[in-house]
DNA sequence: ACATGTTGCTGCCGTTTCGGCAACGGCTAT
DNA sequence: ATAGCCGTTGCCGAAACGGCAGCAACATGT
């Protein structure tokens, strides 16, 4: 079933190496062979591709635009593919996700697990990593479904839902705040803080308003890890901060309080947006999945923003 | 710059013409190459993708299938190609348009003339046909922009934009109801009527609103160009209906008087719709058109609406 | 400075694939 | 029945492909 010519798929795995020898190995083939795609490739679109380094090869321009086209033709590929299986009953293939940490903990492995009790031969390949890199492995190709904070997302890129949740304060049960409902920034800030490094997104959503507030802050712990933020909390190391989306088992066993942030009356959002590549289909059983994931984390939304209405 | 299979193209070929022969007549080459290529592609589809008749080919299922991405492949090719093109500043190409009659007076010889002023080295070619022909022009690839009636269109269409017209009746302006502003059908009724056939959309529309009324209209004209209607009314021959898009020549020149509709205190509305296919995307020369195509008509809405304001 | 490893590229040559020609059986229309 | 068109199939030359070995250019480690 592979009916585009050698051109196209040896173009696409020495793009994603960066050498034409590692191409060759990963696709079984010698080396002289996939450097004469390339070359032909670049004499019939009449421009090189690629920028030849002493370390290997880099896309040029015209490089980057034909990569663009190849994954498009293989991922529409895939989805052809899937769309004849499914024709006849056999409903299966592999979804590829890549999202940010909070979504680790509760909302993914409980949607998965739900979706292969039902979908058996449906298999996920899930990998956590920051914001900005889950963009990157879509545009990449490297992922299916994206979910990272909404950031300004690039035309390539389909947002395909938008949904907001109240960050909070996260302390332990025994801590002096626990027992408020809500709370402000300043009054974490009156006790040990646990911050997020600058490559979690948590700390981008409060560096400006902690920049406004005159006072100067306790000495504070600083990591860039939400798990490991959670258990500091849990441990009453200090507050943490981050939505209630990855707390759900510790807050069951009763061991961390979560509390609303108040920033002068009105809620702090974390906005976290669902992303695709916009050019591409996805797969019957892909789309499937995603419109799950969306309908959950839209469920989440509804039940969180119930549980903390609105302050104003 | 072809660097996908043979068989993809030779596909692409046979699916067109429905036959093996017109289509390696098309691709000068000989048939049993062609008929090979189909068989390797089946084989390795691992189905059937024509069914043959005595008459020809005619697409399975999954051939189906398969003509869907393989014009998805195509069609991203030609806009790799023009973004490369358009790299070297040369902005070229070929924009393919489907349209219903109605555009075909003022608003795209308009556009396509004031856009070929500025982009010489963009060629247009344009089809008129009717509503659902349109949307089956745009699924088989043979038009880039669509703009017809808005149906219900398919889900692998994309409704770029979708503007309403008034509809309303056309007169000549000897004609007794010429002097009013706004006209009832009933009172159009009691005069010799310009039909639409139900090929156009414009029967659609007017349809369930005469069945309606009781009387019994008076004998009419049938007729199914929207240019020869217009004439007749122009000539005195009846009252005919349409949107005022397709009538600024005749107006301007005083012969013709357009009389907005007005149905039990309300308009009549004529959704037009622009359409694209939703799995591909456009390339830069003839999104910038796109873009010009939805502002015009956006702004003959408006001038429109604002000429014959609402009557609630 | 030198050796070593890696990079992409290029003749050479056997294998595979492709395309053109001619012919065959099946079908339709006259 | 005859003529015409259809898709398919052997046969064969031509073109494309892939593997092997060797090349120069460059980076790295000693």
């Amino acid at each position: 079933m592979r009916f585009h010519s050698p051109s196209i798929q040896y173009f696409h795995a020495v793009r994603r190496t960066g050498s034409i020898r590692a191409a060759a190995r990963l696709l079984n083939v010698a080396s002289s062979a996939v450097s004469r795609q390339i070359l032909k490739l670049e004499q019939e679109v009449g421009s090189p591709l690629f920028e030849r380094t002493a370390r290997g090869l880099t896309l040029t321009t015209v490089g980057e635009m034909l990569a663009r086209h190849v994954m498009n033709v293989l991922q529409d590929l895939d989805r052809f593919r899937s769309d004849v299986a499914s024709l006849s009953g056999a409903w299966h293939g592999t979804i590829s996700i890549a999202c940010i940490e909070s979504l680790a903990e509760s909302v993914l492995p409980d949607l998965i697990a739900a979706h292969r009790s039902r979908a058996r031969r449906v298999s996920f390949t899930t990998m956590v990593m920051g914001s900005s890199d889950v963009l990157e492995a879509l545009r990449r190709g490297e992922a299916d479904i994206g979910i990272a904070m909404a950031l300004r997302h690039p035309p390539d890129l389909r947002q395909v839902a938008l949904k907001r949740f109240r960050l909070g304060a996260l302390v332990a049960r025994e801590h002096p705040l626990a027992r408020r409902k809500t709370v402000t920034l300043e009054q974490c800030l009156a006790f040990p803080v646990i911050h997020a490094l600058p490559e979690l997104s948590i700390y981008h959503l409060l560096q400006p308003l902690i920049a406004q507030l005159s006072e100067t802050p306790e000495p504070a712990i600083q990591a860039n890890s939400i798990d490991l933020m959670r258990e500091l909390a849990a441990r009453g190391v200090g507050v943490a901060f981050q939505t209630q989306l990855g707390i759900v088992r510790l807050t069951r066993d009763a061991q961390l309080v979560f509390l609303p942030l108040d920033n002068a009356g009105s809620p702090v959002w974390s906005d976290l947006g669902i992303y695709v590549r916009a050019e591409r289909t996805l797969p019957a059983f892909t789309e499937s999945f995603l419109q799950e994931l969306v309908r959950e984390l839209g469920e989440r939304e509804r039940r969180e923003n119930a549980a903390y209405p609105h302050i104003a």
